[in-house]
DNA sequence: AATGCCGCTGACCAATCGATCAGTCAGCCT
DNA sequence: AGGCTGACTGATCGATTGGTCAGCGGCATT
């Protein structure tokens, strides 16, 4: 029916313009005027394809979400010592969020932004399966099996997960920090926190009071 | 001269209306018609007063600032065992996030938007002492000195900052994920995170490849 | 050739945006 | 009393916002 062939389509152009804008500046800040400016389109056209602003920005988000589970999926499996699986998994993530800026800005935005309504759906739907690999890696890591007193698998990719987004948005500020500089050489980082989760799964942990 | 007896005059209702909500839904989503029926005030007034929407902003944003590092210094002094301090450190550091969370909001949203022109404004006025204090408490507890291969001192504070951004603002997101239960229960939290710096510090580190 | 559909456009809408204006009112100084 | 300052307001500005609508040209079907 429809022509597979042509990649860059109207609607496409609008998303991408859409996905660019939303990204740098955030949802409020961008107009639809500058949109179909970017897109080299009409106002009228982008409501003809999306229908309204809120419904582009959605369409973008998901698109957006899709892209990057997919990304992580593909960083995840690997056979090899913790070691390198754990510097595998940052790698992956830290990739995720810096080959596309734009796309992981409009997801974290999304999340801090949401209330306790959109949090749930949000975390089932988008970064559940994400998070739950990179739990299950820890845990076949783990060395003692779960020895109560350690540090829970999940825990260790809360610790992952937020140095890697931390890194991602704030790097320009990190770099200028008295012993920030880590934040410019990123093999550096990454073996930094392989050294940290590893020696935090391989101690027994003491847990007074 | 002035009267500083009244300490709600106009000016600074606004002030605060501005902070609220600037921080609830950022710059551009809020309007200065919204700030002037929250504080009970006229448009005009705040035109009168500070000028311009961005300079209130900026006075929002900088009354913000002063007030985080007030709070962050109080928490950081206390002469107890390694395991304490850091406890004490990363309590702190989530105190100053939780107990008002507006301004918290408002001064990340500042460091994920800001160019590199910025960005080194921000790092050196702003976060320097902050960072640097907790550094340095890092490298007073560290048991050998800066032995090479230990994980340095800064990406502690890193790592331990980062945590707790993103607990703050994306805890509505991750008591939704499985494993996620520790972003409710915070002295559990705190105790595990501990850990793991503690962890991170004692443990001689590989470094290969 | 007439049809209907679809991608697309310029002109236009009411509402709202940030900002300015002249002007009011209360308090303070001389 | 009179002059002056500063907090404050309602009305209003031009620009921009998200959104609508009638209509255009190309293309496939009948």
């Amino acid at each position: 029916m429809e022509a597979a062939t042509q990649a860059f389509d109207g609607a496409d152009k609008i998303r991408r313009a859409a996905a660019d804008l939303f990204g740098e500046r955030g949802f409020d800040a961008v107009s639809i005027a500058h949109i179909a400016d970017r897109a080299g389109s009409s106002k009228a056209n982008i409501f003809h394809h999306f229908g309204s602003k809120e419904a582009l920005y959605f369409a973008v988000l998901r698109e957006a979400v899709d892209r990057s589970t997919d990304h992580f999926r593909d960083a995840m499996r690997a056979e090899l010592d913790p070691a390198q699986r754990i510097e595998r998994a940052i790698r992956g993530s830290l990739t995720v969020l810096f080959e596309d800026p734009e796309r992981a800005r409009l997801i974290f935005r999304e999340v801090m932004e949401s209330g306790p309504c959109r949090a749930e759906a949000l975390a089932n739907e988008v970064f559940g399966d994400d998070f739950t690999a990179l739990t299950r890696l820890f845990a076949d890591i783990q060395p003692g099996g779960e020895t109560d007193g350690a540090v829970p698998p999940s825990f260790l990719a809360h610790v992952l997960l937020s140095c890697n987004v931390m890194l991602f948005h704030c790097h320009q500020v990190l770099r200028h920090l008295p012993g920030g500089e880590y934040a410019e050489q990123q093999e550096h980082y990454i073996k930094m926190l392989r050294d940290v989760l590893l020696s935090s799964m391989r101690a027994k942990q003491e847990t007074n009071a």
